[in-house]
DNA sequence: GCAATTGATTGATAGTGTCAACTAAATGTC
DNA sequence: GACATTTAGTTGACACTATCAATCAATTGC
C-alpha cells in the first residue's frame, strides 16, 4: 500500500472505532446502537438540557434526536419533565437506570479507546484529537480563525 | 468536558469530511453516494481487480460492493469483463466515461481534504494519517505488531 | 468423483442522515 | 390585544450505510 490518503484513513478509523465500540458495548450485555449511545451519553453529560441543545451539540439533525429520545425513555433511561421557562419543550434527565447504563457505556468505551490506541502514547493521541477538532471546526465553523 | 474525548473527535471529523466531499461532488456536478465514489476509486486504482479485492482493501461487506458495482455498471462507469483465470469472478475496469468522472472525484476530494486540512502542516497531516492508520490496524489486524 | 471452499449475488433487516411539513408555544410589532 | 414571525419539538418520507444469511456456480483438495 502506497500512502494512505486522508479520506481512506478516516473512514477506516471510523469504521474500526464504531465496530470496536460495538463489540465492547455489547459484552457489556446493552444493545442500544450507537446513536442512542451518544444522545444518552448527551444527557447525561448535561441533565436539564433539550432535545434543541443536544442536538446541537451533536451536530445532528433534531428529528433523529427526537427519535432517539423516545427510545431511551421508553427503554427508561431517560425522563422528560417540563420545562417551567417554556412550555414547548421539556428538559431531560437520566433515570438511576439511564445512570447505570451510562456507566457501561464509559467501561465499554474506555476500553475500545484503549485497544484502539494501544501504540500511541498520551501525547499522540492528544495531539491527534485537537488535529481531528482543528479539521472538523475548519468545517462547522468556517468563520473561526 | 475538559477536553473532546476520541470518540467525539472522530465522529465530528467523520461527518465533516464527508459532508464537505459531498458538496465537492455536487458542485462537480456528480450526483453519487459516497459507497459508489469509494467503489469507482477503488476500481480507477486498481484496474483488472474484482469485487473481492475491492471490498478486502475497503474493509466492507462483499454485498454491499456487488451492489455499487451494479450501479455503476449501469451507468457506465465500470465494465465487467471476462476472468480468464477463475470463471467464477470477473475482471473490473473503469470506462473512458469512469476516469473522466474519476478525475472530477479526484478534484472535489482534493479540494475537500484542503479545506478540511488548512490549519495542518504537510508533516502534521502526515502524522495524523499514520495514527489513523496506526489506530485501524490495530483493531483490523490485531496481530500485527 | 465428491466434499469443501471460494467469488459473487440476492434478500432481508437494522441503523444513519436529511428534508419537509406540521403543531404548539413564545416573541415581536403595530 | 391581534397579528406575523420565530422557535422547540414531532412526524413522515426517503436515501444511504452496514450486516447477516442463504444461495449458486466454479474451483480446489482429496
Amino acid at each position: 500500500m502506497p500512502k494512505t490518503s486522508l479520506s481512506e484513513a478516516v473512514h477506516r478509523l471510523m469504521h474500526a472505532y464504531r465496530h470496536l465500540l460495538r463489540e465492547g458495548i455489547q459484552t457489556e450485555g446493552i444493545d442500544l446502537p450507537v446513536t442512542h449511545i451518544r444522545t444518552l451519553k448527551g444527557v447525561c453529560h448535561d441533565p436539564g438540557c433539550t432535545a434543541q441543545s443536544i442536538a446541537q451539540r451533536m451536530q445532528r439533525d433534531k428529528a433523529q434526536i427526537t427519535r432517539a429520545l423516545n427510545d431511551l425513555i421508553g427503554l427508561g433511561l431517560v425522563v422528560r419533565e417540563d420545562n417551567p421557562r417554556d412550555r414547548r419543550s421539556q428538559l431531560l434527565r437520566p433515570t438511576a437506570s439511564g445512570l447505570v447504563t451510562m456507566a457501561q457505556l464509559d467501561r465499554a468505551e474506555e476500553q475500545a479507546v484503549q485497544q484502539l490506541t494501544q501504540h500511541l502514547n498520551a501525547s499522540e493521541l492528544a495531539s491527534f484529537i485537537e488535529m481531528s477538532n482543528l479539521m472538523a471546526n475548519a468545517i462547522e465553523r468556517p468563520d473561526c480563525q
